[in-house]
DNA sequence: CTGAAAGCGCTAACAC
DNA sequence: GTGTTAGCGCTTTCAG
């Protein structure tokens, strides 16, 4: 495939035609200085019917604004950077800024590279995102020339970050139990050195009345298949009436290890887990009442955030909690 | 958060440190035109030190490349979106071209919008992606200034567009299937109004020496368990010893009513599904042998394309078919 | 109200 | 080899 493309149509292409000088065209457009009504109609229309639009790359050159934001990801766009970048990008195409998304991969001289090119692209501010809080987010990103928001990710202090209120979801879980009067409440979880794991954990401790020592393994539905193994096979375990589970994955593998077990879920247990990852919360058998994160709001703030500090106005810099919200489903009630 | 940003470097800076002219800076930085080892030495030099970065703006506004295309999607960010993004910016990188990623969500106004952004902001082309290669592309793309690739989609033939080959993938479980020493073949898939379905059912039946009716639901686990159920529960059914599935959800749900029936897999029954959607396929019981559509790969693909188009090079026009990948795992054979 | 002129940051002819 | 000049497409003083 090759194809001849015509030349686009300039301002001057327009003036000409209008047979007005080329501020006179620009004023008219953009609706700006003193320009007769009716000169000010025909330019428009002139511009319509042959197809006019103005050069972004020019109009930066000259207001500095690119329209652009860069936002920067550590992976091959995990399933968390998804919702964020469109909650983003949803907040932003209104007001015409588009955005690079480049994925690190978290490759250092890959990073590297995108940043660089973003700033030569004169991006307005970038947004970095992680798939996990506690990634430290590239020094590079500390002094640069644009502001800086951080979602998913904290930053320095001096910046604004979002991140979900991982205790706020544990906390929201554990009520949520309690309420259907659930009391022996188990909590399996993640490895500890995720940020999110010690923080639910903790969330978890608090709003117990009597947290049980929490179950750590990694992020899979193996490792809760076997959680539940190692809870119900020795007579040594108390058992529990409720199991909170880190995510979604090892919540699956829970409520698994139970149907083989013969336990009913929720008539005996009840199970929460983590994420609203809906190709797996959606799938389990009941169906898995989850926390979700909210991350497109989480996304929208940032975006928002983005756009204000892109016009120099102020925003106030700290770790912004985002609230997570109950997604009810059968796995906890039976009602649902 | 507000911070105070000092102007950026420019070339007439470089120039005014190195006691040179701004052409002969910009010769020396670019390699180009004739200038003295030394003096070109002594600018990079300097350039270096006060932390000169040329603005890609206004070069673009010259050489009229931006080196910046945009991806347009029409979902949130889909599974299938998302590694072929990462492929097509990992060939353009180091080409130095970003890439705007424009989530237009199924809305006809979002499309509409981002596309007018994209242009205005000069960027060298679009590539079209879909989560259903028989989504129909905006009628808009027919007629831009720029080129245009597609992804996942099956655009007009005077453009590239790159496609898994699905009926190859379907050709790959079931000779898999029958190397393996299965004969009795059953196919349960998805809507037949997916393009894809009915390619691989095609493809399950050009290959199977005695293909059975293919058994059509939608693309979920309930629907693989059903449809297990329905198979085994009369006596009218013949009985498999292979099920090849039209995505790993289905297969999921296939092997999940499989063993609660206590048949063995692989032992009596090998399960193939399609996708290599990891969060499903390794977690199965035992983890499931698939297909990769290789979808990474596309986008480079995809990418490369869309280099050599922005350089005004010629492609070969038309659909390109990309083969897929079997993946084992233990869910076909026991032996893994 | 309208137009001529300068300039955003950079490149590319063309003199010197 | 190096500097001067024009200009990419647009906005923006500032005269008229």
């Amino acid at each position: 495939m090759k194809q001849i493309f015509h030349r686009r149509r300039t301002l001057r292409d327009v003036a000409k035609a209008a047979g007005v000088s080329l501020s006179t065209a620009s004023n008219a457009l953009n609706g700006v200085g003193r320009v007769n009504m009716e000169t000010r109609d025909r330019v428009c229309q002139i511009a319509q019917e042959i197809g006019f639009r103005p050069n972004a790359l020019a109009r930066s050159l000259i207001s500095k604004r690119s329209l652009t934001i860069g936002m920067l990801t550590n992976d091959t766009y995990g399933r968390l950077t998804l919702p964020m970048g469109a909650g983003v990008s949803e907040v932003l195409v209104d007001h015409g800024v588009s955005v690079f998304l480049c994925a690190t991969n978290n490759d250092e001289r890959l990073a590297r590279l995108h940043l660089q090119a973003l700033l030569d692209k004169q991006v307005d501010g970038i947004i970095f995102t992680a798939t996990r809080r506690d990634v430290k987010p590239p020094p590079e990103l500390l002094s640069l020339p644009i502001p800086v928001v951080y979602a998913f990710a904290e930053g320095p202090p001096q910046n604004v970050s979002f991140v979900p209120d991982d205790a706020h979801g544990a906390r929201l879980a554990v009520e949520h139990l309690k309420q259907i009067g659930r009391s022996r409440i188990l909590h399996i979880t993640g490895p500890t050195d995720y940020l999110a794991v010690r923080i639910r954990a903790e969330g978890y401790r608090q709003s117990c009345d009597d947290p049980w020592e929490v179950m750590v393994g990694d992020w899979s539905e193996e490792w809760g298949y076997e959680a539940i193994e190692a809870v119900f096979s020795g007579n040594a375990h108390p058992r529990p009436d409720a199991i909170f589970c880190g995510n979604d994955e090892i919540a699956r593998g829970v409520i698994d290890a139970l149907r083989d077990r013969n336990i009913s879920v929720p008539g005996d247990i009840s199970v929460v887990g983590f994420d609203n990852w809906e190709v797996i919360a959606r799938q389990t058998r009941p169906p898995l009442t989850t926390i979700d994160m909210e991350l497109k709001e989480l996304g929208r703030r940032a975006g928002l955030a983005m756009l204000h500090l892109s016009r120099g106005e102020t925003v106030t810099p700290g770790i912004v909690r985002l609230p997570c919200r109950l997604v009810l489903r059968q796995s906890s009630q039976a009602s649902g």
